[in-house]
DNA sequence: ACTGGGGTGACAACTCGTTGACAGGTCGAG
DNA sequence: CTCGACCTGTCAACGAGTTGTCACCCCAGT
C-alpha cells in the first residue's frame, strides 16, 4: 500500500519537479495548484501528508492548514517555505504543522523528512490504547518492545520472525492454526515460504518457551492441520 | 488525574499555540510569561513537568533552573531552546534539566519527549529531583556535565555525539530502538546521516562502556530491528 | 594548515530465514 | 494388528541480507 501525499504549491514547475520526485520515491501523489483546490482535496482524499506551500493563491497556507486541523483530519502537514519571509509565523504557527521545509530544499532532505514524519505519525497512531507491551502465559513473559521472552527468570533474546510469530500465537490462543494462515498472519502477504518454514520456527520457539521442548504445553501440534497455542 | 505541565514562555503566540495544543493532548497546563512569574508558579504548584524558554524577561531560564533545583522541587523540566545554540544544551542538562527542544518544533516532537521525560520520572522515585547530571548502570557512571563515562575506575573521553546516543538509551532502557529511532532522537533536526553512522557511533560507545566490546552486556545488537539498552 | 570528531564506503564476519534430507510419528485401510 | 502413506520433528547447510570494523574523507574550530 503506498503512502498518499497531497502536493499544493502553485508554481507549476516546483510543483511537477516534486510530484515527480516524489513518484519516483514510490509515493502516491496528489496535486493541486491553489489553496481552496488543495483543501478540497485534502478533506475529500485524506492522504497521509500534505505538503503544503504557504504562499498560494485564493487562500493560502495557513488558512488551509487551519482549516485541516478543525476538520480533525488525520493528515500530517508539512509546510514548505521560503526562506526568511513568514519565518517569524512559521515560527509562531507551526505547531499545527508536523513540519516544515525551508526553501531551497533537496529531494533528498525533503524525503527524509518526510519519511521522519510518517514515522513519527504511524508511532503514535496505533489509536485506541497502546499495543500492550507485555504478555504473560505459564511461566513465560514476552516483552515485545524489548524481543524478549522471560522464562522463569532466564531471558532469552527472539528474532524478528520468532516475535511475530509468538505474537499471532498470542492473539489467537485456544484455536487451531493452519500453517498457511499461521504464514499470512506473521510473514507477509509478500512473502511465500513453504509450509516447512513454520515447523522450524515452532521447534525455535519451543525451544524457548517450553519447559519441556519434547512435550510441547503452550504450542500443540494438531496432526494434519496445524498448531494451537494455549496459555 | 492529569499531568500537569507548566509553560514558561514570553512570546504570546507561541505560549498560546503551546497551550492550546498541550491541553488538547490531555494535559492540565499552567502558563507564564515570565521567568519570575513562572518560578512562582513552580514553587506553588508543583507540576510534573516545566516547560522553559531560555531568553525570558525578568529571569532566565537558567537561573529558574537553578532555583527550581535548589528546592528540590521534583518537577522534570524541558528546556526550550533557540536553534543552533549548542551552548544551551549543554549548560542545560549540567544544571539538570530532563531534556531539551530545540525552537522551531512540531506539537508531536514536543509531546514524544513530553512522554518519554514522563515515563523516566515514574520509574524513578518520586520527590527525589531528577537532576540527572550523572547517571550509572552496570560498572559506569556516566557524567552528562564532564562529558566523561567511568568504567571500573578507568575515566574515558566521551564526545558530544556519542553522549547523545547515550543519553537516548539511557532515557529507552529495555526497548529495541530502531536506527531510524535513534536518529531522530540522537541527530538534530537538521542531520541526516546513514543509518550505519549509528553502527559506528554504537562501536565507539561499546569500546567505552562494555568490558567486553566482543559481548556487549548493555548495548545489544537485534538483528534487522535495532539496538537495546540495557542496565 | 592542523586537529579532532563525525560521516561514509568497503569489506569481512556474522545472523537468521529458508530449504532439503532424513528420522521418527500418526493414522487409517486392510 | 500391521503396514504404508503421509505428516511432523530435527538438523545441517546455504545464501541473502545485516552488522562489525576500519580506513579515509570532510568539515569546523583553532
Amino acid at each position: 500500500m503506498k503512502t498518499r501525499i497531497l502536493v499544493v504549491e502553485d508554481e507549476d514547475p516546483l510543483r511537477l519537479a516534486l510530484c515527480d520526485a516524489l513518484r519516483a520515491e514510490g509515493f502516491d501523489v496528489l496535486e493541486a495548484a491553489d489553496g481552496e483546490a488543495g483543501l478540497a482535496l485534502a478533506l475529500k482524499e485524506g492522504p497521509e501528508i500534505v505538503l503544503l506551500d504557504l504562499m498560494l493563491p485564493k487562500r493560502d497556507g495557513f488558512s488551509v492548514l487551519r482549516a485541516i486541523r478543525e476538520d480533525r483530519l488525520a493528515s500530517a502537514v508539512v509546510i514548505l517555505s521560503a526562506r526568511g519571509e513568514e519565518w517569524d509565523r512559521v515560527q509562531g504557527f507551526e505547531y499545527g504543522a508536523d513540519d516544515y521545509v525551508v526553501k531551497p530544499f533537496s529531494t533528498r532532505e525533503l524525503v527524509l523528512r518526510l519519511r521522519a514524519v510518517l514515522r513519527r505519525a504511524e508511532g503514535e497512531a496505533p489509536g485506541v490504547g497502546t499495543p500492550e507491551r507485555k504478555a504473560r502465559f505459564g511461566a513465560c513473559e514476552v516483552d515485545f518492545a524489548a524481543y524478549t521472552v522471560d522464562r522463569d527468570g532466564s531471558k532469552q533474546g527472539l528474532s524478528r520472525q520468532e516475535l511475530d510469530l509468538l505474537r499471532v500465537f498470542l492473539g489467537n490462543p485456544g484455536r487451531v492454526m493452519p500453517r498457511e494462515t499461521l504464514l499470512d498472519l506473521a510473514w507477509g502477504r509478500d512473502e511465500f515460504p513453504t509450509t516447512r518454514t513454520v515447523d522450524t520456527h515452532v521447534l525455535k520457539l519451543r525451544k524457548k518457551i517450553e519447559s519441556d521442548p519434547e512435550a510441547p504445553q503452550h504450542i500443540v501440534t494438531v496432526h494434519g492441520v496445524g498448531y494451537r497455542f494455549e496459555r
